[in-house]
DNA sequence: AATGGCCCCAACCGCCGTTTC
DNA sequence: AGAAACGGCGGTTGGGGCCAT
């Protein structure tokens, strides 16, 4: 009996015909109910097989590309305050799964953190701090927004092509299409891009005088930070 | 060209809390 | 109220790709 369940349930890789089928199922019944969307979905996979291959690759609000080095920096932060609570920290970054954040810190940040402490010191103190703050703050509840039912995707896609046509002409147009579903980069992302380009290019290297290039200092006490902190309560939702 | 080692990341596993019936 | 189903989370694994030898 068991047996042919498991015979019944393919693992690994997944195909492009099941991503397909998958994605028009999540599209037709909502994130919910994996078990019983695998099985009316005819995909001889697990619902939680679904559900992961769902949140952690096909949905749409997902950013490609690498981490950015403000990323970097942010799981950082928020690792020395919950240590692996990789769910939470993929809150605090729109866009971005625990998993994707959990194999980052594996790969790349443990071996930094490993080679020096927490307490060396990028001080974000001043004016690019405080831009730093407003920008992520105002890319947090657009995405906020965006993860609220009341406004479709697409329709808030146009909504930011626009808040960005009127507000700034050089990022306008940073929208990149992805293969598969038309997707944009996050606003977070493209805003951090566009906002380090813009700002003094030296900005993390003038205040980490003291690290490598293969080193990034982090001052976990920032006064930015805290306020990040603090505006967690206000912007818990994101994901909700 | 072959191969061994390493890196990266998608996918799986098992546990536990929450929701549903 | 309690059992079963479901969903979320963190840890682990396996395989593909890259690179040095």
């Amino acid at each position: 009996m068991d047996c042919k369940k498991e015979e019944a349930l393919r693992r690994g890789p997944w195909l492009e015909e099941e991503d397909k089928r998958l994605v028009k199922f999540v599209t037709l019944l909502g994130e919910r109910r994996w078990d019983s969307l695998a099985r009316v979905s005819g995909l001889k996979r697990s619902g939680k097989s679904c559900r992961l291959r769902w949140m952690n690759y096909l949905n749409p609000s997902l950013k490609c590309g690498p981490l950015s080095q403000e990323e970097e920096i942010i799981i950082f932060q928020l690792h020395a305050l919950w240590g692996n609570k990789w769910s939470k920290i993929a809150r605090r970054l729109p866009g971005r799964t625990d998993n994707q954040i959990k194999n980052y810190w594996r790969t790349h940040l443990r071996k930094k953190v490993e080679a020096q402490n927490y307490d060396k010191i990028i001080d974000w103190r001043g004016n690019k701090g405080e831009e730093l703050l407003h920008k992520y703050k105002e890319t947090e509840i657009m995405w906020t927004r965006m993860k609220t039912r009341e406004y479709g995707f697409d329709e808030t896609v146009k909504e930011y092509k626009q808040r960005n046509m009127e507000n700034d002409k050089e990022t306008n147009g940073v929208i990149c299409e992805t293969e598969r579903f038309g997707v944009t980069n996050s606003p977070y992302e493209n805003r951090i891009i566009d906002w380090i380009s813009k700002s003094d290019a030296n900005l993390l290297e003038d205040h980490s005088s003291s690290s490598t290039d293969n080193n990034i200092n982090i001052n976990v006490g920032s006064w930015w930070f805290q306020e990040i902190m603090d505006f967690e309560e206000f912007s818990c939702s994101l994901w909700s």
